[in-house]
DNA sequence: ACAAAAGTGTTAAGAATACACCCATGT
DNA sequence: ACATGGGTGTATTCTTAACACTTTTGT
């Protein structure tokens, strides 16, 4: 069978991380048309000799510097068809990632937005991170994902507010570390982070750095 | 910005149904190579101007007969890179759906197998049917999908023993009924089933026939 | 009357929730 | 000594799980 005329494929990758206990999107500025100057998510076309995560390497890298080894979770979001663009239908492969890597080293073009307060994105996008914020609100829900967000050893605390930012709601301080704790997932190390003029918190860090799927869910 | 060379895009459609209480998979006996004779997902290619759902539409009318509005539900399952197919990469949309339009008025290329028992199957496509099983079985725990694979009557009896085909374990009927009814999805008609030496059953029916979450995860 | 499947409640164990005080540190 | 955030336990409610007999029909 030879080649058939296909839609154009693009791929995007929303990224997510923690910044000051608030979730934040990883957006690239446009340059060109269309939506040029509009903030939009890091990507680009697919070539016909590379894979999509061969393609979300390169344009994550071109564009903001990020490599995806530097992205402990991945994961497919969602493909998207997109009507008349370019003179026929496209389609977007959005893949959905979680970063610890701060906010250095990003080109002046590449910027986390906190999500409760993004600039006006170019096409779908701002939809698109609405749907990629609830997966991955249900996804530290009945996995382990939240070891992707923190750093390799944090304290209780900082734990459960990274779970607050992420759900978006206050939990409970003596319910959630009875729960978290009867999970297993984490493990107490013996050092203490002394920050200020009160009692300093043990750290931990979590056993697996691979995502898994937790027995009963959590929250 | 002009044309980029992009991979092939394909489509395929898992399409369940309930057969005599087991679950079961529409297939397409290939007739070209590659895999020649053996059996398939229903699919096919992308065309440069119509979406993936027309694709979808297109694809399993002709293979199979069925049309998308014979399926009460459908969704996007996963997106795969294949490599190396037709001197280039290609992407395969998956779509997922479900079906409760008998066995009848299939070609004879085109038949529903029991997924406990299914043939050698062409591509990855094995690999498929289990992971959209998967998904088919979250799916029933905390939405009301299952309205999709019953009759718009039904007996309770029925009903646990469709969760039972589809979850692949047993239920107790007692506890079935109580969380099940508490969830309040469905409701009593005034009509019975007479099946048999034994007493009628009492027919029921989903009150949407839209997909909806659960408050509660069910099982 | 008997066989066959439909229908129905209670109890016990485990999970989720609500809630208030003491501890260790820096200034 | 005081201000600040870290750390801890119990009682109640709700949810889940286990379990056996009666009802209605056709033959």
């Amino acid at each position: 069978m030879s080649t058939v005329a296909s839609p154009v494929v693009t791929i995007d990758g929303v990224v997510f991380q923690l910044l000051d206990d608030q979730l934040c999107v990883l957006l690239v500025r446009r340059d060109h048309e269309p939506f040029a100057k509009k903030w939009a998510l890091a990507g680009g076309f697919i070539a016909r000799n590379e894979t999509s995560h061969q393609a979300l390497e390169r344009a994550l890298r071109a564009k903001t510097g990020v490599a995806l080894k530097d992205l402990p979770f991945v994961e497919q979001l969602y493909t998207f068809d997109t009507d008349a663009v370019h003179g026929g239908n496209a389609i977007s492969l959005i893949y959905f990632a979680l970063y610890r890597g701060g906010n250095n080293s990003l080109p002046d073009t590449a910027q986390f937005f906190p999500v409760d307060s993004l600039p006006e994105l170019a096409y779908n996008h701002a939809d698109i991170v609405i749907y990629a914020r609830d997966r991955l609100r249900s996804k530290v829900m009945y996995t382990n994902a939240m070891f992707a967000l923190l750093p390799p050893h944090f304290t209780l605390p900082q734990l459960q507010s990274a779970y607050e930012a992420v759900l978006g709601y206050a939990l409970d301080k003596r319910n959630f570390r009875k729960k978290f704790l009867l999970l297993g997932l984490t493990e107490m190390t013996d050092t203490y982070e002394r920050a200020g003029a009160h009692r300093p918190a043990r750290l931990h860090r979590f056993k697996q750095q691979q995502l898994q799927s937790l027995s009963r869910s959590f929250t």
